[in-house]
RNA sequence: GGUGAGGUAGCUCAGCUGGUUAGAGCGCAGGACUCAUAAUCCUGAGGUCGAGAGUUCAAGUCUCUCUCUCACUACCA
């Protein structure tokens, strides 16, 4: 049955290029899920953007020496680049700078204030006169009230561990200039009411609790159970969105602030559903709007656990406080880190390697079958170069490119090229016709289920099983005396070649589809239709051509391993 | 401090509502094969399931205590 479904992924901040474990916990599963559901027949669409609001956004501006806007545009290119060069298939990748976001947000506001959800109130907060701005609270630094630590953030002292507010903080200085002319200045600002919302919150993430991954709804409830408390959705910042009133107008005292960038980032998803439906004359509210269509739609979020709260709470206080049929979230996968060398990845700390790094290193499609095979889901996941090394070798190049390539060498010295008739069916042939039937609805099963660790477990036995065939039909041992005999192992094998290269689409595009022209298979013969194992392993002609590829992977040697560690300081903490 | 998630073969990880000899891949050892990127296929060795106590006919799986790791803790996003 044809589903429409709607895939995010969690939106990239704007200030760097991102790591693999970004890459690994949102953009490079929901890219995997959306592809695969697209070969399923779904009606799929998978939106993303660049999150570029926010004091990160200011400060890396200023290091680099652009406007906010100048360097937005320049980050939003350079990671629409390194999406394109992991392949990762968004059918629109927006901004949340966009005007339609912006549009959206100060209606969300006004549709919240006016049912009660939004109120205005004031806070103190630390005002850097030197930088000219309000600091947020990690970027006051002091002394610690608790333990004298004089390098305390404002948010937490990172010597004794406890929670700290910048108001507190001895010798209070920025963190951004080092100037000590810092004061506490009284400031306004706008609340979502979430607390009030505790109660329906608590009620849907509960009517979740067997379809969502415990990650999801244990990080969800954490938060309820606490007692929800009602969070500032407005900074004193210049680059954002502004805060207006309903006739357009600058909100009274409101000079000088923007929406809080978790306010507008979820926000954009919309936002950028709308710019692709300016761009490519779609429907955007089939997706979006319940009184349109979307209730049909399937909504599926992909993201790292930090984003959890934001997805589960604040943004769907959002959609339900603004009492407009806007579609919430169905399912939510949430992945844990990846973890590197003992420690997290991290973009200010320069820890691990970035997308832009690790495409220099190899291709996309090497490091989309290692992050798939070992995707962060149950628990946190350890990312070494021997692991990549191993992933790489053994299951791309020795299973699957050897695969391909002795079965269509072969082909093509002894069959000049041509899928063979004759010969009679074996037990190897209904070891494969068995073993196929029995996997394949299973691997379907685990990527509706967005199961990828099993999925990829999955779709590396299958193409194991293409070698065990070929060494129980040994064609090579029949050609001797019974070329018949030989010819039905050759097209078996050249039938699993053309599956084989069917199925890693989602996974290895690139060399998906290197398969599938060597073996010549047109675009409309590649959808994940399959029908009886019997037909799938006799889908191509008799006499169909096909060609023998170069070698699909390369192997890393040792000494690529050592270089890479030695270069990225890969090494035990 | 609080909360959450974890601690299972040398390594990376599966093990749903408790039930026969605890699984996979990599790595390692032996064998087979020779079409293929010294690839593949088969077999094998390797674990007191973090520690201790409890519940049960039966616990990796439930309860409690302890311990270690990681994350979150609301103005980083």
């Amino acid at each position: 049955m044809t589903e429409r479904i709607l895939i995010t992924s969690a939106l990239p901040y704007i200030n760097g290029v991102k790591h693999l474990g970004n890459l690994a916990g949102s953009m490079l599963p929901a890219d995997v899920y959306a592809r695969a559901m697209r070969l399923l027949g779904h009606d799929v669409l998978y939106i993303c953007a660049t999150d570029e609001h926010g004091t990160p956004a200011e400060l890396a501006a200023a290091e680099a020496g652009q406007s906010v806007s100048a360097y937005c545009d320049a980050m939003h290119s350079a990671q629409a680049e390194a999406g394109e060069s992991f392949k990762l298939s968004y059918d629109y990748f927006g901004r949340s700078s966009s005007e339609s976001t912006r549009r959206l947000t100060q209606n969300f506001a006004l549709a919240l204030e006016a049912n009660g959800f939004i109120e205005e109130r004031t806070s103190k907060q630390v005002y850097s006169v030197a930088d000219g701005r309000y600091l947020p609270d990690r970027y006051v630094e002091g002394t610690c009230p608790n333990c004298a630590f004089e390098a305390a953030r404002g948010d937490q002292c990172d010597n004794c561990g406890k929670l700290l507010d910048p108001v507190d903080l001895i010798n209070p200085y920025s963190a951004v200039s080092g100037s000590h002319d810092v004061e506490i200045r009284d400031t306004n600002h706008l609340y979502l009411k979430q607390a009030d919302m505790s109660g329906r919150l608590r009620d849907w993430v509960e009517s979740h609790t067997s379809d969502w991954p415990v990650l999801t709804t244990s990080i969800a409830m954490k938060w309820l159970d606490e007692g929800l408390r009602d969070r500032s959705i407005t900074r004193d910042l210049e680059w954002g969105i502004p805060v207006l009133n309903a006739d357009g107008e600058v909100r009274e005292g409101f000079e000088g602030k923007v929406f809080y960038v978790w306010f507008d980032a979820p926000i954009a998803y919309i936002g950028a559903t709308q710019d692709w439906a300016v761009k490519t004359g779609g429907d955007w509210e089939k997706f979006w709007r319940t009184d349109k269509g979307a209730d049909a739609t399937r909504y599926v979020q992909f993201m790292g656990k930090d984003n959890v709260a934001f997805h589960t709470l604040s943004f769907p206080t959002t959609i339900m406080g603004s009492g407009q049929p806007w579609k919430l979230v169905d399912e939510l996968k949430a992945f844990n880190w990846v973890t590197w060398y003992g420690g997290k990845f991290s973009t200010s700390g320069k820890r691990g390697v970035f997308m832009d790094q690790a495409i220099d290193i190899a291709p996309s499609d090497y490091w989309r079958w290692h992050l798939m095979a070992n995707a962060p889901e149950g628990s946190d996941a350890a990312f070494t170069w021997e692991e990549f090394q191993a992933s790489v070798n053994s299951d791309l190049a020795n299973v699957l490119g050897n695969f391909v390539n002795r079965i269509t060498k072969y082909c093509a010295g002894k069959f000049d090229g041509k899928v063979p008739e004759g010969g009679s069916k074996t037990d190897a042939e209904a070891w494969i016709e068995k073993e196929l039937s029995e996997r394949l609805p299973r691997l379907v099963e685990f990527y509706e289920a967005r199961e990828f660790r099993k999925a990829m477990a999955d779709t590396r036995a299958i193409w194991a099983a293409g070698n065990e065939y070929l060494t129980q039909a040994a064609p090579w041992t029949h050609y001797k005396t019974d070329i018949d005999q030989a010819a039905i192992g050759v097209r078996y094998g050249l039938n699993l070649v053309a599956l084989f290269g069917i199925l890693a689409q989602p996974i290895i595009p690139d060399t998906a589809e290197k398969i599938l022209a060597a073996i010549n298979i047109p675009s409309d013969k590649r959808s994940w239709k399959f029908g009886e194992v019997q037909d799938l392993l006799n889908a191509l002609p008799i006499g169909h051509d096909i060609s023998a590829p170069d070698v699909l992977f390369s192997k890393i040697e040792d000494d690529d391993v050592d270089t890479w560690t030695e270069h990225f300081g890969g090494q035990p903490t």
